[in-house]
This record gives C-alpha cells, sequence and structure tokens, in this order.
DNA sequence: CTGAAAGCGCTTACAG
DNA sequence: CTGAAAGCGCTTACAG
C-alpha cells in the first residue's frame, strides 16, 4: 500500500523505512515514501522482518518474580541503555521461581537481538541461539563463569567486610542467618561471604538456620519459628540475604516487643527504596540495580556490535541505619 | 529437519505440533513426529508462525514504571490465568509516565493475541487490530467506558467512604491530599472521590495542593514543601494517593519529629506488602492487583473465545492501621 | 538510483 | 489419512 501511494517498488520502501536508504534511494523519492508511511500510519511487521532478516529488534530481559522492587531498577538500568535502538520485553518467572533454561528456550522463539537473565538458577545452562547476558549470576557452571562467557555480577566482598565489621564494632559475636530460598546463585554467594566474613571477624553464625520465600510474610512466618531458638543461642544481630526477609524479621521483632537494635539487630541486602522508611530503618548491602542493568544492556550490545566489553563487578556498598544502631 | 526425520511431510509436521492432528494424523506417524521433535529439540519458530497465522500466543501487557510494587500483583494475576495458552510479555513505560496509544501501537507490530494496559493515561484512545482490555482506567474516553468497550476497574467509593468516615471519627475535620503528577485516570478518580466523601462528612480538604512522582523520594521532598503550610492550615491528617507517596510522608514527619498519628494521621492507597512494616504501620485503601490482573486476563480471554464475560467492578477496601491510630 | 524475484519458516485450504 | 503448494509481509542480494 505503501508502495503504491509513493509510487515506487515494495524494496524502496523497506530501504526508506529500515534507515538503508543513504546513497541507495533518492532524496525526493525517500520523501515521498516517507510521506506515504505517516499518512498511511504504517508500521513495519514485526513477526515478517524478524522472520525475513533472521532476527528483530526485540531484547527479552527474563526475572524472576518482581514482588521484589529490585528488579524495577534494573529494568530501568537495561530500558536507559537499550533505548530505542531495541524494544524492550520482560518476563517473569513463577513466583519463587528462578529463571530456567526452558524460560531461554520459550524466548529464543521469538528471534530476539538478545536475552539477559537476571538471578538465573544455579546450574542452569543458558545457551541460546542469539547472544545471552546473565546478570547477578556468581559463579556456576554459567557460559559468564570464568569461560569467557557473559555474565555481570556484583562484587559482594568489600561491603560485607563493612557489614560484619560493623556488627562487630557493635558487640555483636553471634548472629544468624535468613536466607531465602531461591535457587539463584547469587544468594549462594551471599551467604559464604557473610559466613567467611564473620569467622575472620571471630563471629559466631549460629546453626540455627531459617530459610524463606522472598516476601514479607515468608519470612515472618520463617522468624517466627526460630526468633526463640535464635534468642536462647544467644545471638544479637540477624543479617537476612534480602530486605524484603529482614521486613519479617522487623514485623516480628514489632509484634514480640523485641527492641530493635536493642535486643536485636537487623540488617539485609539490596537496599530497597523503603528500606529507608522502615520501623526502625534498615542497613543494608546496597545492590545498585539500575547498574547492573545498565551494564548488562551495555554487555549485550557490544556482543551484537562485536566490540569488546569492559568486563568490571560492580560494587555493592553497606548503608548503615537504625536497625544496626547507627 | 523434523519431518524428513520423522519421514512424513512438513505439513504433517505443523498440524502434529499444533496439536490439529486429530483425526487428520494417524497416531503411528503422530508418535514418529512427537518423537523427532523432542529428538531434536525443534520448536517452532514464533515470527514465521504468527506471520503465517495472522497472530501470534504473544500477551502483552503494558505497565507503568514497576517500581511500585502494585503491578507485581497484577502481573501475577495476569500471569496465572493466561497459563500456558499464551505466552506473557511486559512492557514497562519510561519512569513515571503512563502508557500511551503509541505504546500500543509499538506492540500490535509483534502480532500478539491481545494487550492489556495497565494504568493508561488521560484520553488515549487505545485501540489496536487485536484485542486490547484496560486495567484501573476509570472514566475518560477509553473503549472501556460506558460504549461497551473493555475495561476492568475498581470500585473505590465504598472503600474511600470507609476512609473518610474512619477519620471522621478520629476526630479529624481539616485533612491535606498528597497527589500523584501521574496521567492515569485513576489518580483523578481518587481524588474526586476522596473530595467528594470529604464534602459529605464535613471534613475540609485543605487548599494547600502537593503533587509528587510515585516515588518516596519525590514524595518526600513534596511534603517539605508544603508541610508547614498544611499545618498552618490546621491540615490534623494527610491522604496520599499511593502508599508510596504516604512513605514520603511518613519519612518527612520521622525526620522533623511530628507524631504520627499523634500530631499527623497518614493514609494511603494500594495496601502495599511493606504498608504493614513502616513507622507506623500504614492504614490503606487496599486495591487488590493480583484480582485486578486476572480479571482483565479473563476479559481478554472472553473476547478471544468470543463469550460474552461479567463486568464487575472490583471491591477495595479500607485497611486499618496504625497511622490513623488504628 | 530503482525494481523484480527469491526466500525467511511456518499454516492451511485443497486435492488426492 | 497424507502431501504439494500458495501465501503470510517483509528483506536483500542481484540485475538493470
Amino acid at each position: 500500500m505503501v508502495a503504491e501511494r509513493a509510487g515506487t517498488s515494495i524494496a524502496t520502501v523497506s530501504l526508506v523505512v529500515n534507515g538503508k536508504d543513504r546513497g541507495r534511494v533518492s532524496a525526493p523519492i525517500a520523501t515521498r515514501v516517507r510521506d506515504a508511511v505517516d499518512e498511511l500510519g504504517y508500521v513495519v511487521d514485526h513477526a515478517a522482518s524478524a522472520l525475513a532478516r533472521g532476527s528483530g529488534d526485540l531484547v527479552v530481559l527474563i526475572a524472576p518474580d518482581l514482588s521484589n522492587p529490585f528488579f524495577a531498577e534494573v529494568i530501568r538500568g537495561v530500558r536507559d541503555t537499550v533505548g530505542d535502538r531495541f524494544q524492550l520485553v520482560l518476563s517473569v518467572t513463577e513466583r519463587g521461581a528462578q529463571p530456567v533454561a526452558a524460560d531461554v528456550r520459550r524466548f529464543e522463539r521469538l528471534r530476539p537481538a538478545g536475552i539477559l537473565v537476571d538471578a538465573p538458577a544455579a546450574g542452569e545452562s543458558m545457551t541460546a541461539s542469539v547472544p545471552v547476558v546473565l546478570l547477578d549470576a556468581p559463579g556456576g557452571d554459567a557460559p559468564g563463569d570464568g569461560a569467557g562467557g557473559e555474565a555481570v555480577n556484583y562484587d559482594l566482598s568489600p561491603a560485607v567486610h563493612d557489614l560484619v565489621r560493623h556488627l562487630h564494632d557493635r558487640g555483636h559475636r553471634r548472629v544468624g542467618y535468613l536466607d531465602g530460598t531461591s535457587r539463584a546463585t547469587t544468594f549462594g554467594v551471599r551467604r559464604e561471604r557473610f559466613e567467611a566474613e564473620c569467622t575472620a571477624a571471630g563471629i559466631t553464625v549460629s546453626e540455627v538456620s531459617a530459610r524463606a520465600d522472598l516476601t514479607i510474610d515468608a519470612a515472618a512466618s520463617a522468624t517466627e519459628h526460630v526468633i526463640e531458638a535464635w534468642q536462647e543461642d544467644g545471638v544479637t544481630a540477624v543479617v537476612a540475604a534480602a530486605d524484603t526477609l529482614a521486613y519479617g524479621v522487623l514485623r516480628v521483632a514489632g509484634q514480640l516487643g523485641i527492641a530493635v537494635p536493642g535486643e536485636l539487630a537487623v540488617a539485609g541486602f539490596d537496599d530497597l527504596p523503603s528500606s529507608s522508611v522502615t520501623a526502625p530503618a534498615l542497613t543494608s548491602v546496597a545492590l545498585p540495580g539500575a547498574d547492573l542493568g545498565r551494564a548488562a544492556a551495555l554487555r549485550l550490545l557490544a556482543m551484537l556490535d562485536g566490540t569488546a566489553p569492559e568486563t568490571a563487578s560492580l560494587p555493592a556498598r553497606l548503608v548503615r541505619r537504625a536497625s544496626t544502631g547507627a
């Protein structure tokens, strides 16, 4: 229709519409085509375009359940970076589940330009016929690991070191850890780093263990089950693998009349926006989500353009607030 | 490749893969095809399929910036409902922007089975060549309005009525309102309903007005600007158009040493999960996001199947907590 | 500088 | 019950 209206061939329209008309189509004809496009409100059919071209302009970001506001930040970072060049679409996994290889497979069908996978499950091989970048996927046999594959991660060590030293300074010698139930490798690393730093600092991590899904309710319920055992064990501080989990601890402490930080100090990971307004405000290892998204998107663009990306880890940093007596 | 391996024609493979082989393909051949599919890990190409068929199995949900955890709930509701039959993909608008007609247009290109639009901007005509369902889009000239179009909304009146009565019972006669800057019609309705109920109850809404983007920081900053004026105006309670905004009020009150609810009662809309752990816990008009998502998805499925959907509004309800002295 | 034609991987009447 | 063929709307060598 556009070609007819502009009085040219379909091929010429395609060239103009895709901006490949430089030196191939004369200016007056290009103008006529553009006018026709505007008048008809024509937009190129993505399915047909992707089919003919072999891949489209979609970038897919697969993320775990979005109830964790952290991902909103990641998404923002990705969006700001891929910009207009690509169309970003998101997919979320089932509540509480991490992205797995099958999710990547499902989106390969769409012939996207690339796929980003946030906090993938451990032990999944995330390869595809299109470029894949993993976010927050330390260790494991992911392609991003060691083997020169592609992943963007946080460097937690300095911030966790600061957290443990902070707790030590406040006199804590025995602490509890509330882990997530997630299969994401990032949670394994958080725990491992924390325990290593505690050992180095002479702090004992209680054997009483607790795990919960990443919701406040689940965390509160898990906390209720172990809070007495923690107290009997002499635990004076609890670190949660995510702020959302820490909120559950705060809620239970509030209900039971346990003073925070007086009787129990609490800290988390993520530094969600709402962590500045909890009762009390929450100390947290801040993971800048937008930076992660940005770095991952840049990596993907570099893969698509064949240029070499820099491979730096992103720094996390400790934010001290009232929940640990700061 | 699959056809070759199974020793049949491409057409037969297509039928089997799409589950249209009943009475068209013999059992042994179908089995052979399925085996070949498994062995080769074949998945049908979405672009080609959508092109040939005219539309694919994608359902697109366009939502405003996801930093509001409310949308995570909506997404969950949609996901649980469209299930395996469709592939749900999400798109988010720029931070602080509402979905507009151009967003719908961009996703039409993908030839989805349908498009869901959450909290669209006012005055946009959200029509497309595929079925569109609007979520939380009261009033306006949207297709869902009056004209028999498709929208799923909350019925705020009873809950807002309860909120205002609750404030009245606590002795408040002069209240402030912190609005969002969003162009979404739902915010207009929240304000309008609130003011109407206040008038009916004999409560005065302060002329001192404040608006902010839906982030805690923006709300805190807006609150700082008007808090004195509110107090001089005799305001004893502030209602915010969203919990995220109310968090900003809580933060500023905390910093300024204004007792909540003693000197200033605070309430919001949404009832986010974290509203149970704020300092103090926040009274809020609960908008069940998952229900909204579920209802919208059901509506879309009904449109696709040509069946008549029921058209009920979803009830909101007041959750009373400490921030209003409950 | 421009256009005719093949082909992307599917689906679906249609003929056998 | 099965397969050959047209066609979905594009893109891209290629020939002019």
